[in-house]
DNA sequence: TTGAAAGCGATACCAG
DNA sequence: CTGGTATCGCTTTCAA
């Protein structure tokens, strides 16, 4: 915990000397700074935090809002949590964690006590109460994930709706001309609002390219995942000659486990493509194509523009959709002569 | 963003009642007191987070490290992030994130920029390299979880040898005489210390007791857990008539599936007993009996540790293990008597 | 029971 | 290119 002046002292400069050498904000000689930074190294000096958050109007810290509800997919949050926090650090911010009944309350107090510069907004529900808080507060907010009133905020989110159009685009160029949705159980479509994003965007450039898009939402039971299992069995029943899958892992891993035990390989008897996902598709026996959901991706945009705002820089309202890519594995070709 | 003086003015005294009023440190007139505290609430007024810390030597900041290793099992991890997040809270303190590599290099920085009161350490490996750091800086440190080296250190922890016993005696008393252990896979008994805490704790307390008992290390393996339904068959087949489970939930439920495939009935024909669990086995069908590890548990006592630490009371160092619990859920019973 | 004022440890303005 | 110093907003002694 050394200080500014003893830093000063050991260099043999003032302190302001010392304040604008590290923080390299006017030209110092080189030969000072060299002996500055030696002291500092020397000391193991940083700036202490709340002097610094007092004098300079700048905590540092992003306030990051995930209120960890009950039934969220643990996996997929943490990725979003650890994005955030790495994008974060490249600015030279830190994560200050609002969880539960704070991830609300939590937002108003940083607000009105300065404890951080900005607001990060995660799990993004349909009908959020984050929503009106930051319209309310003053500090810069980004939501990532879109409420359905997002008047006035900034969002930023992957491109749902795209990835889904993406993923037809894909089979119909290979020539299918009959597709299988699996999607998530049927309560996440009220809970979150990309599945449906994805189902709409799926089934609205189906019928744009004439092909036929038939869609299941397997229930969530049991260890052996029966509905997945079904869905797929329906699914080719029907005709379809490829899968897209907008599911969990498991049911991922179920739904490749269960076109398996039907002697149906992959790619020459269906093809499979994954959309939105934020596991390793590549990993699968066999590795799936996939149109992943990449938290990094939409993590690195939202601190940027976080950090633009506390800068106070121009940045318009507005939601930013991310251009979905295309991960190829293997998993996807044309369909057999005799479909 | 108001600010004391405003306060002040509003209820007509100096700002160090208000700030005496709000803290609660010396008596204030009943009178004055409600004027200030009501022209608070009407100027929604917070202290300046920075000033505090500056003027107050506190930051109510715990830094909590916490890797996310890819290889992690989120649910768990997630629960403990939120248990610390809530605990700390009671205490009017926030939780800084540190990941990744921050999760040592930002424990040096919080330290020397005094950004944070206390460290809270998260998953603990054997060989943990925050041990070193702990060591070294000055702040309060407490551990959840247990290193192999932990001499100095302040560690909080289920006690995972007792809850196994308990399960063993549990089983013992109801008369079984021959117990099948299913564990994690092999590898996560070099990666975390807890795993090998129960499988001696298991097998110490049935030798004492003259039980026999089977111990199986399925692999995590395809979606249908293969190994986790034949370490069932072979613990059944080699006579157990009790299993004890200290595995992921998934196999939780596969083992489970996998008993009533076999046309055994719990707790008829087999009886089943979950060791330290993070997740609700209540919920499994059939329900099932759980010695479980509590998140909440371990991280109220952290924290309330660090608390005393901050406060500068004595606390002795050492490892603070925490009493299992045995929950009832009836999937216990006397073994059948043709056993 | 209350108030005045001295810090806390940086940043950044104003001078030189 | 470098230094002195006012300032940030609060906590806490010291006085009354």
């Amino acid at each position: 915990m050394a200080k500014i002046h003893e830093v000063a002292e050991a260099a043999g400069v003032s302190i302001s000397t010392v304040s604008y050498a590290l923080s390299g904000k006017r030209s110092i000689s080189p030969d000072t700074r060299r002996r500055i930074e030696e002291a500092a190294r020397e000391l193991d000096y940083r700036p202490n935090a709340g002097a610094r958050m007092l004098a300079g109007r700048r905590t540092q810290i992003f306030a990051l809002t995930e209120p960890f509800r009950a039934d969220t997919h643990a996996p997929a949050h943490m990725a979003f949590v650890l994005a955030t926090s790495i994008a974060a650090r490249r600015y030279e911010y830190d994560i200050l964690l609002l969880t539960e009944e704070e991830a609300s309350a939590g937002m108003r107090r940083v607000a009105s006590s300065g404890l951080a510069d900005g607001v990060l907004v995660l799990d993004v529900a349909p009908d959020d109460e984050r929503v009106a808080l930051a319209r309310r507060i003053s500090l810069p907010t980004v939501f990532i994930g879109v409420p359905d009133d997002h008047d006035g905020l900034v969002c930023v989110d992957l491109d749902f709706e795209a990835a889904a159009a993406l993923a037809v685009d894909r089979l119909a160029g290979l020539g299918h001309r009959s597709i299988g949705f699996i999607g998530h159980p049927p309560t996440s479509y009220e809970k979150s609002n990309f599945p449906p994003r994805v189902r709409r965007g799926l089934e609205a450039r189906a019928s744009e390219l004439g092909l036929a898009c038939t869609t299941v939402l397997p229930e969530n039971d049991g260890p052996r995942r029966a509905s997945v299992r079904a869905a797929v069995r329906t699914l080719l029943d029907g005709g379809s000659t490829a899968l897209v899958l907008h599911c969990d892992d498991t049911a991922h891993a179920v739904a490749l486990d269960e076109l398996a035990a039907l002697g149906r390989r992959v790619p020459d008897d269906v093809s499979v493509v994954s959309v939105g996902a934020t596991f390793d598709t590549s990993a699968f026996h066999p590795a799936i194509d996939s149109i992943p959901l990449v938290p990094g991706a939409s993590c690195e945009l939202a601190v940027e523009l976080a950090m633009r705002l506390v800068e106070r820089e121009e940045v318009p309202a507005g939601v930013r959709l991310i251009a979905p890519e295309y991960r190829e594995h293997g998993s996807t070709a044309p369909p057999r002569a005799s479909d």
